[in-house]
Order: C-alpha cells, then sequence, then structure tokens
DNA sequence: TTCATATAGTTGATACAGTCTACTAGATGG
DNA sequence: CCATCTAGTAGACTGTATCAACTATATGAA
C-alpha cells in the first residue's frame, strides 16, 4: 500500500529547505531570488550554455528563464556573448562578478545542506538520493506520456 | 563531504510530483489549487480544526489560509460552525460535497504515488521518509534558532 | 531561390504560492 | 476598567510557473 504521506513529506522538505537556503542567502546579503540562483549556476557549470540549454535542464519554461536572464544581467553577473553558429541565440557566461557571486552561494549551499543532513549516514543520504532521482523520472515519465491525452 | 546535487534533487522532485499530482487533478475535473487540497485535508483529518491549527500545522502564513478558506467556503466545500469556546474562531467542517470531494483527490494522490514509487520496494520507501523527516525537523530546528539573529 | 516550417528568444497576461503589515473583534488577567 | 494577547481578515507585494503571441533567424524541400 503506497503511503500517502509521502506527499506531506514532499512538501515539507521543500518548504524546510528553501527557507533555509534562503535565511542564509539572507545573510551573505546576496539579492537574489532561488531560481535566479539555479540559473546562475546553469550557467557556471556548463560552457556553451544557451537560455535554450537552461530551460531544458531545469525544466522550466523559457519566459521564466528569460526573465532571470534579465535580472542577472543587470546585476552584471553575466553577460550574453555572439553564438557565431546560430545568430538567434547567445552563450551566457558569467561575469567575473558572478563567478565571486557563485562561489558565496555554493559555500552557502553547503552550509544549507550540511544542517539538513545532520544526524545522517552517508549511505542513507546516497539511497534518498537515489530514491529521489527514481521518483522524479517516474513523475516526469508519466507526465510525458499522459500529456497528449483526451 | 556533503552532496551539492541534493539541492538539485530536491527542488527536480517536488516540481515533478507536483506536476504529476495536478495532472491528475485536472483529469477529475477538480478545480482546486494544490494549497487548498491540503488545506482541505486538514480539515476532513481534525475535527476541530480551526484557521489556527491549520496554518500552525501546514507551517504556513495565516493570510494564505484565510484566502484558501474562502475559496472552499465558496465552492461549498466547507463550512464555519461556532466555537461555542472562543467567538474569535470557528471550527471547520467540510460539507457532503467537500468530503466527496476529498475522497477523489485521496484517489488522485494514491494514483500519483503509486506512480512515483514503482520500481521502488518499501524498504527504501519506508528510508526516504524517514530521512526526508530528519532533514526537515534538521532545517526547522536551524531556522528557529537563527531567525532572532543580528 | 523561395517558401513553408521549425526554433531561439522576448513580452504580456495570468494563476498560484508565500509573506508582511495593519486592522477588527474577542479573550484574559491584573 | 484597562493593557495586552490572540484569531481571523484584508491589502499589498514578491516570487514561481505557464501560456499565447510575436520577432528574427535557421533549415529543408520544391
Amino acid at each position: 500500500m503506497p503511503d500517502k504521506s509521502l506527499s506531506e513529506a514532499v512538501h515539507r522538505l521543500m518548504h524546510a529547505y528553501t527557507h533555509l537556503l534562503r535565511e542564509g542567502i539572507r545573510k551573505q546579503q546576496i539579492e537574489l531570488p532561488v531560481t535566479h540562483i539555479r540559473v546562475l549556476k546553469g550557467i557556471c557549470r556548463n560552457r556553451k550554455a544557451t537560455a535554450q540549454s537552461i530551460a531544458k535542464r531545469m525544466q522550466r519554461d523559457k519566459a521564466q528563464i528569460t526573465r532571470a536572464l534579465n535580472d542577472l544581467i543587470e546585476a552584471s553577473l553575466i553577460v550574453k556573448a555572439d553564438n557565431p553558429l546560430d545568430r538567434r541565440s547567445q552563450f551566457l557566461k558569467p561575469t567575473p562578478k558572478g563567478r565571486k557571486v557563485m562561489a558565496r552561494i555554493d559555500a552557502v549551499e553547503e552550509w544549507a545542506v550540511e544542517q539538513m543532513t545532520a544526524k545522517l549516514g552517508s549511505d542513507e543520504l546516497t539511497l534518498f538520493l537515489r530514491v529521489s532521482q527514481t521518483m522524479a523520472d517516474n513523475a516526469e515519465q508519466i507526465a510525458n506520456t499522459e500529456e497528449g491525452e483526451s
């Protein structure tokens, strides 16, 4: 029998984690919403990132990405560079300032994860990650197979 | 070393689960946002529920609860009853219609959980739940101890 | 070449989620 | 009686997510 409290557990975890992360970000005086941070991370982690590739990776609407990019550019954290292969798109690169902020964000995230995973063994965390990924995979697969139905 | 991909895993899981749940809700022609559903669930599960008790249980702002309650009353899913012990507050009770909708929602949630937990053993799920709860506990505890700082 | 079609990105509108502040009405204890 | 606390409400605002319409460019086929 599937455990219905899974639903509440996921909500509670997400809420608690988001709060913790925001708390850390606030203390570091970084003025960015979590979504923007995730976009910035995507850009720092991948050379040749484009709006499209970020949207795909994060599975978010490209409109949302565009708006986040505007804010990140406004804050001088990233720049656009011409994509010689396709003039419709631009490569996204962090500025030196963007890299510095990213480093501080990494530290905050590490701190948040440390706080959350206190009292947990690495074997438990490994399994947790694997189960999370399996569940997300399952959910995404269903969503895709059902999307075009009556 | 704490695994930073925990962050992405939690985001991805939450996003995938929310989508799956909404997909199921949409198919059942239930016109309620997820938050409203969680509030309704809180009311059905607890006799003597009040706006305050729901807000505490869900750890959400009471303003948000008030608005959800208004919509649920508007949709004739719940009613307010006098609280003889405190005239400032009212007990919240589901209507027969509310209970019927709740039953359908339970079925949807069960379906969503079944989809997500395919290929997973009950021992894995048990551990997952326990780890989730520990992490949420940890995060909430930190948030509380830090909240009144410089 | 030219045209249909597809894709990258932008913009506007809209819905949902979450929080803060200020307020009203009633409770509670001196 | 009064100060103070609590339950709930209303307004304003931020952030998250998505959809539809649009521009500009790319691409493949006639």
